[in-house]
DNA sequence: ATTATAATGATAGTGCATTCTCGCTATCGC
DNA sequence: GCGATAGCGAGAATGCACTATCATTATAAT
């Protein structure tokens, strides 16, 4: 059966507390602020466990490597900071993107994602 | 001096008749068709060289692999096929986006990317 | 407390896109 | 046509994100 580690509690707190998309780099320097010994190996293996249950859903944004968000969160798009490459929360989206397909193309989803630099960087 | 060779006149031709944005794969496996010896490093090189001289330009879609697409299209979006992994352009581009960031964000530039199955593969 | 074993984490390994190396070839100024 | 050399391309090398290995440790049922 499934255990309830430190390191696993860890995770999640730090899922919890950034109210953000986060990279498994992020997760595991914020981790390691609750438990210093945490590896790549672990954040990687309980980040894919937590995806597979459903407690985290996964957000492919441009620049390369996946990054991990809460699953139970209503839908919204991306910020991506090109100073501190943090991903944040957009909590708005422009409607009847779906219409915008050329003819024969169907839409089953969609990424909008914001570039140019956060609150604390400009 | 730069030289007009075989494989870089291939290679524009490749870009100029895709009309999309391609991956170096793609400009590979298209170019082959015109000069069959053509290599990985030449289309990496050529592609580079493009981009330097602002002939192409990076496209960066979620899911991994730059593209390249020709860099005096007017602003555009992209269509992403889950099934065939090609990259459509999309014409028409939602106003105001820039409004969406939160406060204190300072948008310069966004992506948007619609998911789904081209009208090939629906 | 004991014990079975799930989980950890250091490190080695994998897979992949991209880049480098370098002997050979094709281009182009003459 | 000739010669200098930019460019080619097969294959080796690199960089990086991620995964597997496995001896050790922590958890939780008893």
């Amino acid at each position: 059966m499934q255990r309830d580690t430190r390191q696993r509690r860890a995770i999640r707190r730090v899922f919890l507390d950034a109210g953000r998309a986060l990279t498994c780099d992020e997760v595991l320097r914020h981790g390691q602020q609750i438990v210093p010994s945490l590896g790549v190996a672990t954040v990687y293996r309980n980040v894919k466990m937590l995806v597979g249950e459903g407690w985290l859903s996964e957000v492919e944004l441009p620049g390369g490597g996946l990054r991990y968000e809460l699953a139970d969160r209503p839908h919204h798009h991306h910020f991506l900071c090109r100073s501190c490459d943090q991903a944040f929360d957009v909590h708005q989206c422009p409607a009847e993107l779906e219409t915008l397909a050329p003819d024969g193309f169907e839409v089953d989803s969609h990424e909008l994602v914001l570039f140019g630099r956060c609150a604390t960087c400009a």
